[in-house]
DNA sequence: ATATAGTGTGTCAAATTTACACCATTAAAT
DNA sequence: ATTTAATGGTGTAAATTTGACACACTATAT
């Protein structure tokens, strides 16, 4: 029993790579699809522009009702546009991404009908994933890599109060290299915006560190005359 | 006597930013529109995307038609979906830059009706654009600005043999700065992909500079372990 | 021969980056 | 109470890179 899919002529998406970090992990949000093509297959969230909204607005309401994650700052990062790589037509898809911490959010879960469920994947062990997604997530992660020491990237993925050690070993997963202790917290205290704390990391089991805030404030001062990439 | 224009319900077209150094000036190819809507404005050439063609296609084909200028290496850097960004209806537009040695280019010239004519113009004077076009150059231009030290984008805007004078004066127009003399040359030397000839400039009233050549080869293993940033 | 205009070069100080190892603290186990 | 296990927190010296800075050289035109 075959169902007859529409056929599309010129239609924009929008997909999503939305990096999280966890467990020392660096993750992405992926969701099983539940609508051909490519029904159930593991994909990125993505879907169809609206007429009236534009592609900024469309992907905050992609990522909503695929996750019901809202309130992310999504940044447009490179368009994918071959001719084939939509089986229904020709379908060009504009590929954002976006930082949120995992803990402290609800569970992940799909508003609509179109995913059959949302979950967090560690970016070492991807698999396939549907129509070009593999490539469009090795371009958002390269981004990012590219990205991290002049943007607030790494801020935006840890909780609010964190010690400089997860702050390294979160440099360390988007870097995909080891670090030096001594000289990378040399380096982050002497730009000046990180602000220590009275408190302590509680619940370890031994010495336990120093929790630090970053402050937006003094990182955008520090940041501003650089060129800005937003775009 | 008004004519009706069709309306765009969702289409994809392309606009490129081409930049060029002549006389020590950085210019950028803008076209005169021969076409509703902003007819007689200046634009950046664009144009829609045909059904059959991936958008990187597409870039080059409409440059072509609408400059004459072939074969460049087009490079995608923003796309552009505001709802209302186009008069004539939904109209989504992808963002190419491209960089051509001026001299030794037979003039540009439009191959099709859509455009009345074709030439550089300076980036420090330009007017206002057609469409969200000053925003789209404002946006290439900072692509390549923070791209100048990591691509070899300064070797595609000079004439294959060109003296470090050149090369400098070429960086101060992109980064918008002036830079030290001594410190330039000891810099750019020591990377080891510019050639030193055995000729020397000519035609000047003065002590002739030598000539250089840039090693494609050697740059690109210089910086081939830096991240990708194609996309 | 001289005026002009741009070419080509070296040094030193300051700042940044890199390499590298051990004691301190806490909680859990004994 | 002591020990163990695990991670926290810290400084110095060498090497490299960056930045500031000035003048003699050379080719042409007059």
């Amino acid at each position: 029993m075959e169902v007859k899919l529409p056929t599309f002529n010129s239609v924009f998406s929008i997909d999503c790579v939305i990096f999280g970090f966890e467990a020392g992990e660096l993750k992405i949000l992926l969701i099983e699809r539940n609508e051909e093509p490519f029904k159930d297959w593991l994909a990125l969230p993505g879907y169809i522009v609206e007429q009236d909204e534009s592609i900024d607005d469309a992907a905050e309401r992609i990522l909503y009702e695929l996750t019901g994650l809202r309130d992310l700052h999504m940044q447009q990062f490179h368009t994918f546009g071959e001719v084939n790589r939509h089986p229904q037509g020709r379908v060009i898809t504009v590929a954002y991404y976006a930082l949120i911490r995992i803990n402290g959010q609800k569970e992940v879960k799909p508003v609509t009908q179109y995913a059959k469920n949302a979950f967090w994947h560690p970016v070492n062990d991807l698999p396939k994933l549907a129509f070009d997604h593999s490539e469009i997530f090795e371009t958002g992660f390269n981004k990012i890599r590219r990205r991290l020491n002049y943007q607030p990237i790494a801020f935006e993925l840890l909780p609010e109060k964190f010690t400089l050690t997860q702050l390294q070993s979160l440099y360390e997963a988007v870097l995909n290299k080891k670090l030096d202790k001594r000289n990378f917290r040399k380096k982050m205290l002497s730009y000046g915006f990180l602000k220590e704390l009275d408190e302590k990391q509680k619940g370890v089991s031994y010495r336990a560190a120093k929790l630090y805030k970053f402050d937006r404030r003094k990182y955008t001062k520090i940041f501003q005359n650089d060129l800005n990439l937003d775009k």
